[in-house]
DNA sequence: ATGAAAGCGCTAACAA
DNA sequence: TTGTTAGCGCTTTCAT
């Protein structure tokens, strides 16, 4: 338990007050010193093996140069990629982040976000996912930077960065549309979470913007975006409206579910129903049928998010937009075909 | 941006000093207090919204109540379940993790052990993959309190948790052996990963405690393990031995690039060749043919890591075992049958 | 039962 | 160019 080297230990070693050695050991640094004396420091502290103390430093800095980064779930597999992503930007900056699981629920997060700023982070991304979030926005209003992944918040300036879910779904839509389908359902996600809302919402922009009459389609939520629910809610489906064609699902595990169902129900996919999902998450393409889906771009988002985050931590706030969208892509596998005649 | 409340401000509020809000406001606090003032300041506490400022205190008390978690690559799926289980020791003792990607390169984990310990990290539960990791175990000798992840670390003191992959292998060449195979391949991991050498060696002696020539068996190994390795490295197996009947994969992914190669080579799984896998990856079981696999307790092995690491930090270390190995079960499923006869 | 004082290691304003 | 000084917010020893 070797004490740790401190920037004492190397001015007394040099025999040059601290506060030199700190500046020293400052890499940007503007006031002078002299070539000998900083040559000397830097010698010395090599030698010693100085590491600066970062929570002293973060004490008197006031900045502590972690982000606190909130995620529903890292087992979720469409978050480690964005995590990624904003280790990609942050990292090199200096920055570590903290990572919170807030497991969706709103006690828990609203004890993360206290938790996060109890620790001094100097900003937090949030993927938000529920609908509402009271804590970010009052750290938010109380001076802290946060930017959102996934999740508008009407009416505040805090800078989100989302995936252009409309035109996913309308693209999902559009094929369904295309290959000849009209009794087109919707497996719609969990009405709290903001991706189910956005994708119900898009869901209905898409069927109305072609005519087609909202009554006539089916709409069943899910409570989780599992496969369970996914099976629940097409039998369901299939209950209100056996003539169904197509289920567009509001993502790729409630879809698997749906195939599931469907399955066991003796009907085939795509041949009796077609069916998309959205995410594209990985291994999809393994699982028969191959599922036709949307693909967003989760390592891209978080690094989006960790640059505009990384801007205001800079002092380039005023240079974020508040809205960022990112295109998304339909990937067409083997899920869909033209319905079968009647 | 408003200014934080600092003990300072409850004691101007309350009329008593520093030191005395300090103490009501400690938790775990024996120092005697007249319940007068301790509801006083607590009382003012709560309603000037103060949140006790860790930086600061991690400073005087040098504990972060944080730790550091290094993990090859948080993509991969085995990692987040591991993860989680540390968090749900650590989370609820108050500790925090800082969670960061080592991409299994030795200078890059060299750094983020340096990153962590100027943070000031209280302890790093490290899921070694490196076969050697000179810089963890020096941090550990100058007293920071480790603990590893499925890698024993010989010749150091450094408490290690481990599956029982030896077991776990022996499980799926038994079951291999049992249907009737003899001409086994093993596709090997890479060989500086710790899982991959761990695993090649519990073949090689599955294979001799069975009476079995080591000679006449035919050992690939991936660079990665990933598919488009298992592929290759598939390939590469069936040149060597046309007449394989068997192949134990070292994990669930290169089995998949195993069986993707099968496919295109006009063979099929299990009736030409059998495989196994190792992990049991998530949806695994809905990639057909459903993979015969040794199941692995990620989540259950972070939390035993992090029990560990807990009683380390609250000074019961001496109750901490060396070593740690947990069960691992063999999941059987369709990729296994007997072999064709000849 | 409470106050006074020191100091964790660092940075930054000011002085020289 | 370098030193002095003060202090970030908290804990803890010592004194009262």
């Amino acid at each position: 338990m070797n004490k740790r080297i401190t920037l004492k230990d190397i001015a007394r070693e040099t025999g040059v007050h601290v506060s030199t050695v700190s500046r020293a050991l400052d890499p940007k640094r503007d006031t002078p010193l002299s070539d000998d004396v900083l040559l000397r420091i830097r010698e010395t502290a090599q030698k010693l093996g100085y590491r600066p103390n970062r929570v002293a430093s973060s004490l008197r800095t006031q900045r502590t140069m972690t982000i606190g980064v909130m995620i529903p779930d890292i087992t979720n597999m469409i978050f480690p990629p964005i995590v990624r992503g904003i280790e990609s930007v942050m990292e090199p900056l200096g920055y570590a982040s903290m990572i919170v699981n807030t497991d969706s629920q709103r006690g828990r997060e609203q004890r993360l976000v206290e938790i996060l700023q109890d620790r001094g982070v100097d900003g937090i991304i949030h993927t938000a996912v529920l609908l509402e979030d009271p804590t970010i926005v009052r750290a938010a209003e109380g001076g802290l930077p946060v930017v959102t992944l996934n999740r508008k918040i009407e009416g505040t300036r805090i800078p989100y960065v989302i995936n252009d879910e409309t035109a996913g779904i309308d693209a999902a839509f559009s094929l369904l549309h295309t290959k000849g389908h009209r009794r087109i359902a919707h497996l719609a996600g969990p009405r709290n979470l903001s991706t189910g809302q956005l994708r119900l919402d898009a869901f209905r922009t898409a069927a109305t913007s072609r005519g087609m009459d909202l009554d006539s389609l089916t709409i069943v939520e899910a409570e989780q975006f599992d496969e369970a629910d996914g099976r629940r809610a097409t039998a369901e489906i299939l209950r209100r409206d056996p003539r169904t064609t197509a289920i567009l699902c509001a993502n790729d595990r409630l879809a698997l579910g749906t195939i599931d169902h469907l399955r066991s129900a003796g009907l085939s996919c795509p041949e009796d129903i077609s069916v998309t999902g959205f995410n594209d998450m990985p291994f999809l393409d393994m699982i028969p049928p191959r599922l036709t889906t949307v693909r967003i771009q989760q390592f891209e988002a978080g690094a989006v998010a960790a640059r505009h985050m990384a801007a205001i931590l800079l002092g380039n706030g005023d240079d974020v937009p508040i809205e960022t969208i990112l295109p998304v892509q339909l990937i067409e596998r083997d899920s869909v075909a033209a319905p079968r005649k009647a």
